[in-house]
DNA sequence: AATAGTGGTTACAAAATGGTAACTAATGGG
DNA sequence: CCCATTAGTTACCATTTTGTAACCACTATT
């Protein structure tokens, strides 16, 4: 009599979905490129205390999982901008209603923590 | 001349909901626990290869986060009933559209690494 | 007196993730 | 020949997260 395990394909899509958005930058990513595509050192600036290191090693995770494409211009300086794929697209509204429903579960002070740490 | 700082609400907001959901477990237990209360023992059994020690560890971050109640029970041997609060079950939609994302963005081979995750 | 059953805790270890600072390649301009 | 610019890479380290195995408390049953 082992353990059972989940062969629920719900839970099984949303650890997926999960292992391709839920760390500490994707969503900040996504979001940022919500309005168009934006060059790496714009990311790298509007993503505070993120290292160039890290912001590599998440677009390229992006870009594999499909989420963001990566265009690369042949010019010198180089130039790279990165844009949202259409999967990339349909996870804006999904990430909105996330936001959303921080913004109707808990008031400013239960999540002051974050402001500080996006400051 | 410093680096920009992301002041975006919506970022914000976001960045705690995944604080609060986006981790190995949390999203897994949350679906577990949308068709009514489970003891910790069936939770135990129903999330493959997690432990004692990080399932505690999650359910008390969770009830932290007002997300699920704990109901302790005077009885001997002991029984704990875990279920969503309104916050929690406020998530169900958004996690359910998570997903469906998924099923509607992947193909069964690219995902099938999850599947095994969770045979 | 020993064992089972439930919901844990504890000390410890391994793995995954995130971070720092220095370095690179390619080319135009002074 | 040196410097600036951009988008990285590399080696190394720190922190966070997750996992293992043994132990505990309480009572009923054997």
């Amino acid at each position: 009599m082992g353990r059972k395990v989940i062969d629920n394909p719900n839970v099984c899509s949303l650890v997926h979905a999960m292992n391709v958005i839920g760390n500490k930058w994707k969503p900040i990513l996504i979001y940022l490129l919500a309005n168009g595509s934006l060059r790496f050192g714009k990311l790298l600036m509007f993503t505070p205390t993120i290292s160039k290191k890290v912001l590599t090693e998440q677009l390229r995770e992006l870009e594999e999982d499909g989420i963001i494409i990566r265009k690369k211009y042949a010019e010198i300086p180089p130039r790279v901008e990165y844009s949202l794929s259409k999967k990339g697209k349909a996870l804006l509204p999904i990430l909105k209603s996330l936001s959303q429903w921080t913004q109707d579960s808990y008031n400013e002070i239960e999540f002051e923590a974050c402001r500080i740490v996006t400051l």
